[in-house]
DNA sequence: CGGGTTAAAGTCACTGTGACCATAACAGGT
DNA sequence: ACCTGTTATGGTCACAGTGACTTTAACCCG
């Protein structure tokens, strides 16, 4: 053992939302160097009396206001090269959060805007998606697939929506994040087969696109989906 | 952002083997303060120039013997509460590593002495089960969870022998990391079945208690098992 | 050579799925 | 009011995979 050299500790967020049926990410444009006018994901120091989850609350309800008891957030993982930042030496416990319909954010302190993005366009190359900071395209690819697999088995979906919601409403939430839509017939007896998945209401919502108006539901207590619901199609495009 | 306090970065390992049929975890005896005397998970501090995994596998080296390429390893998560550590303040990016038939462990230069335990007494109270340092603990079982978990969904369990294997020595593993021996016609069904997890050899084995020689296999190139092979029993044990 | 032991191979009912199709309930235009 | 397009709801049917179990094969030992 060599001592113990002092590294800067800060936490990244991969914050997603889905705005318009769009899989959406925040990203910010960095004010200052290194990587100024680039756009990153938000995130920042931890402080000396919290710790990694709580820093990220704090970098959530700073960046983007929604507040603590909405919407969910869960530790990605650690990236810890050694050249990841050109400053100094600095790990990342990169966090995914997410929620419904978040408002438009205002750009923060040392951060020039922000802005909401399509995740595929960023990813997969879309007509102007930016190059990300640092190791920021490598930390939002792992969080789309974290998110792309936990649909799979995890009630997760709920959390993209405001209650009460339609089961059409919940399954877009799953054809925004899977890039193509689940079979309409075989979700309905998924969902509604998935015991503690939603929780019906007596209540009809209203007819957007002239068709029939669908039922309204609340989130039920499971978290799990057993045996899982499995993407089908749009498999290999990680 | 209130500045960046300084760190120290550690890496602590889980690392798994199967003695004798025994799901079995590394701990060493701590030989120096705080918690001298108490039994931990081995680890130690990242240095300047390596990131976390990369001083995962030193330090696995160094505690074990065992060498780079045999075996597999990966990030767990990072724990980072304020007060994990009574010196000062450090963030701990957890790992799991396992491999088969590990050799007898040597006690390394912080530790007073090192050797293999039953992961199950320890996390579930057995006769001598030691109170870990830390939040070890909590690691430990995350650990235990996140591979019992891996078992259903990967084909894993194939790093826990060592080639050429026998189906029931595969079984073995199972049965060891869950708990409860999986069906024996449908154990076999679901790993032939999977194509790449085992390749067949036209060897047989030999006969180790007095039945018919079981048949062997090497490891095949398939990672995933799909759908999973789910646990049954012993579900609700952690 | 027969009894015990373990591996291998096969059977069968049942669950959940994928891929459909039919019906209900709305909006809007004619 | 009626027809048409649209969307939600509710169903059907063949099929794959599983859980629980039985039968056969190949070895050891006394």
């Amino acid at each position: 053992m060599s001592g113990h050299p002092p590294f800067a500790v800060t936490v990244d967020l991969a914050v997603f939302t889905i705005r318009d049926g769009v899989f959406s990410v925040l990203l910010v444009e960095r004010g200052v160097e290194p990587f100024a006018g680039s756009w990153a994901l938000p995130g920042g120091f931890v402080e000396v009396a919290e710790d990694a989850e709580t820093a990220a609350w704090r970098e959530l309800v700073e960046e983007t206001g929604v507040e603590r008891f909405e919407g969910h957030l869960e530790q990605l993982r650690t990236y810890s090269a050694p050249d990841r930042d050109p400053r100094m030496r600095v790990v990342s416990v990169a966090h995914v959060a997410f929620a419904p319909d978040l408002p438009e954010p205002t750009a923060g302190s040392d951060a020039a805007n922000a802005r909401w993005w399509s995740v595929d366009d960023v990813l997969d190359g879309g007509p102007d998606a930016p190059a990300l900071a640092f190791d920021h395209e490598q930390i939002l690819r792992d969080a789309r697939e974290r998110i792309r697999a936990k649909l799979e088995y995890t009630t997760l979906a709920r959390e993209f929506v405001t209650e009460p919601f339609t089961l059409p409403e919940l399954r877009r939430v799953y054809t925004a994040v899977w890039g193509s839509p689940p079979d309409l017939g075989n979700f309905r007896r998924k969902v509604l087969g998935t015991d503690g998945f939603v929780v019906p209401t007596d209540a009809h919502g209203v007819s957007t696109a002239g068709g029939r108006p669908a039922l309204l539901y609340r989130r039920g207590r499971a978290s799990e989906i057993q045996p899982p619901m499995l993407r089908t199609t749009t498999r290999g495009s990680d």
